[in-house]
DNA sequence: TTACCTGCAAAGAATTTGCAGGGCC
DNA sequence: GGCCCTGCAAATTCTTTGCAGGTAA
């Protein structure tokens, strides 16, 4: 693993479930793993906010200036595909990158003013769902639910 | 009005409340009726599909052929503006736009297959969302929400 | 060695803008 | 007459693709 070197000895390698998915991914398409695909799913994992493609290009970029847009597009592509990754399109036609591995299926909470995500569940609107849909015949395969409004710093001014 | 003469004399004419605020709306901007911005809402309004902006450009192009791009664009955002119509971004990036006047708010059940397009509303899972968001100290704004699946003839296929 | 991978530049797709000529008020 | 509108082409923005050289296995 390329990036061991950062951590001392002994210590909890961080996201080494995650990393394991991609590999095992990488193996099972005969795909082979590079220092740049290693270092943009790094910052991927530490960035808790939701990125954009450029976002994620230039956090590569500071340690990896040689990095292309390409490889960052290429890179998310797999990450989706393994189920590290999800893209989440907002109303404004923006689309932002968020972490699936580990987090439950939830939908969004975002203020208008700063951008905060929160993300949010509630059992009983899926529920809900379920039941509309199936009143129209339908059988539901996903949905997508963005809540906009303002956060409690952003109400006050 | 241009469009009268496609109309006999003392037919209803149709979308007249439509017509009445858009000319309303130009006028309060200074800005001019124009065959084109006529045509263009015309066509928006008696097709029921959920159109996208290319879609919409050659229904229009279809009797008024010297119709530019870039005018449906424009036209597209006055419509916005003055409430006649809504952006609907789908989850695979594509933008549809869609009636609003006279619409409650509703959200949509789209199918996956067929990309049929049923308006739906619960009230109970409106007022879920107001409760989330009360719960994390955002005061709620408005609110995506798409559902995804197969509708009734899709999925015995 | 044989794929696969990368950065770059060019190509795409969707939308917007600048401009010169034409039309509404 | 003055401002607004239009179509066209060019510019933007975001993303994908082709290619020639480099690299993992």
């Amino acid at each position: 693993m390329i990036l061991n070197f950062i951590f001392n000895i002994g210590d909890a390698m961080p996201f080494e479930e995650e990393r394991k998915i991609f590999e095992d991914y990488l193996k099972s398409k005969r795909l082979k793993q590079s220092s740049q695909r290693d270092h943009i799913l790094d910052v991927f994992l530490k960035t808790e906010r939701h990125l954009k493609a450029d976002e994620l290009y230039r956090l590569v970029k500071k340690n990896f200036p040689e990095t292309g847009f390409s490889t960052i597009y290429r890179t998310l592509k797999l990450l989706r595909e393994c189920g590290l990754c999800n893209e989440l399109i907002l109303d404004d036609g923006t689309v932002r990158f968020e972490h699936l591995y580990g987090h439950e299926h939830h939908d969004h909470l975002i203020c208008t003013k700063c951008g905060k995500f929160v993300e949010i569940m509630e059992p009983q609107i899926e529920k809900l769902q379920l039941k509309l849909a199936k009143k129209e015949g339908f059988v539901l395969q996903n949905h997508r639910l963005l809540l906009y409004g303002k956060c409690g710093k952003c109400k006050k001014k």
